[in-house]
DNA sequence: TCGTTTCTGTATCAAATCGTACAACGCTGT
DNA sequence: ACAGCGTTGTACGATTTGATACAGAAACGA
């Protein structure tokens, strides 16, 4: 066992030293200093941010036994980290997890004051409203409705989407095609829609995206389909899109954040808790499916 | 150094095995133990509990020291707790750091426990636990060198991605389109990419997805466009992709929830903070720019 | 008072630990 | 092709570690 590696020479030196290290974070630091490891020395550190503080707290040997590789790489690791012995990586992990654990950012943080400044943590903020409150619609009830039209192997399950919202389409598409027997991605060349609408039977299911600027194609696609029979299963934003009137269930997601333009993030949350429900309901099966196609993907592709 | 102590009287034998360890904590377990020990044990206890779980990651002699007590005193101590060894307290330790530490929420649920109870709510926390992690990834030094990557116009910038994660490429591509004059998206046929190749020259930017199952053809082409000089921005999540040794700034993002497939919303998240950051960036200039083309498109391709 | 019980620290030992020296290996420039 | 350099695993020694046996000291009961 000894893939002998290219040296990291060959990156042209991006970061420069990052001079000094203050009171940062020994995970950060190792994910900064990470293009300046050697292979095996970058297997140790992401068997050290795998799971991180646990790693380092073992022995020198299991430590490197974890990353694959063997115990002197470990010591030249914590070497290149700037500690001068083992032990001194191990007290800094422990100093790191008293502060972590013992300080009071344990709980939720919840930093009162200076939040105007920090714009990513405004924002995370509004995120996490926004999808509590896709979660909290989402009650159990109203997930075994949707199940119900998304379980139903004796029809065709179509999803469509807008400009923006195809992707979240597109998504919902990807899983649903591991799940169900007959499921059809409308693709995003509103020309061609028509050959859709031919293949609509009723009793088929509609999942449709449609946020606001809602399309007026996306419209009149949904209107079509559900002329011809078809359920439609909407999710949308919460000022809710005309298709609303024809749909058999509405999903509202919340979008609005702190900035320019709408948040989709709800929106993926809300297509992420129905595939799990979805799954959850299909049982072991599905779960063993999806994971079969995971590993079977995993060994066909690559060798990485 | 020898105060020899009232014996508890209420224990009856000292090391009846106390049945079960089960998930409870620790900290708790020893707690309720208090009254147990005997005088020498408690002050290991207090020491112990002083400041939680560090002084046990210790080796014994040091512990004791911290104790103020021998060696011997602290292995009674784990022993009187139903550990055989010491050894195997430091792993209960340790499994309990990796829990309160990487996540509250990151460990399945045990399969078929509570689950059912409410999924969307046990997700929907998962989903703000890992947005809050991104968010807090994402500290103003960092987004200060992430903006300066995607608003150089001097130089162009592509979008990258994997099977699952080329959605968000394309997300962020759509955004970014309308915020800088030079902005191409690698589309999802890898066959085509060569051509996009021919266009990386040195100083342009590559904005990477790559989470797990990390896709071989995604690293190659990172491989090559950094080999020609190409700055990478990489999203991947907390287990890092190959890429990031070539990467020159990374955006880790939790993805696991208790689910049976690998969260995509953190990185969505991601995505949103940093085009807010960069429209912030910008200015004033670029909030009326993408109003002016939300009204267009209003304007010119539908009614309502 | 004395013997028993319980508790606790000292002394000690085998085993495991960290750290280092050294050699094998691959890449790179001459 | 060759020498030099950097990387990585194996082997090994000095030290430390966890664990145990033993003896001294207090408390308790008779």
């Amino acid at each position: 066992m000894s893939t002998h590696g290219s040296r990291p020479a060959d990156a042209p030196a991006p970061t420069p030293p990052p001079a000094q290290t203050p009171a940062r974070s020994l995970q950060e630091q190792v994910r900064q200093h990470l293009t300046r490891f050697t292979d095996a020395e970058r297997r140790v550190a992401q068997a050290l941010l795998a799971d991180y503080p646990v790693a380092g707290l073992e022995t020198v040997a299991r430590f490197a036994k974890r990353a694959g590789t063997s115990s002197p790489t470990i010591l030249r690791f914590v070497s290149r980290l700037g500690f001068h012995t083992y032990a001194d990586f191990q007290n800094a992990l422990h100093e790191e997890i008293h502060v972590r654990l013992q300080g009071p950012l344990t709980r939720y943080p919840a930093r009162s004051q200076p939040a105007e400044r920090d714009l990513a943590e405004n924002i995370s903020r509004a995120f996490s409203d926004n999808i509590a409150r896709v979660g909290k619609s989402l009650q159990p009830d109203d997930l075994r409705e949707i199940i119900a039209l998304l379980c139903d192997v004796e029809h065709t399950v179509f999803f469509l989407g807008g400009r923006f919202s195809h992707l979240l389409a597109s998504y919902f598409h990807h899983y649903m095609r591991e799940l169900h027997p007959q499921v059809r991605l409308v693709r995003d060349t509103s020309a061609a829609w028509a050959d859709y609408l031919l293949d609509v039977k009723p009793g088929d299911v509609l999942v449709t995206f449609d946020f606001r600027r809602y399309q007026a194609d996306v419209l009149e696609f949904a209107r079509a389909a559900a002329a011809q029979g078809a359920r439609i299963l909407l999710i949308t934003d919460v000022w809710y899109s005309p298709i609303a009137s024809l749909a058999h269930k509405v999903v509202p997601c919340p979008v609005e954040i702190p900035s320019a333009f709408d948040s989709g993030v709800a929106g993926l949350a809300a297509v992420e808790i129905i595939v799990s429900a979805v799954i959850e309901e299909l049982g072991p099966d599905a779960r063993e499916r999806m994971a079969a196609l995971e590993d079977l993907r995993k060994s066909f592709r690559l060798g990485q």
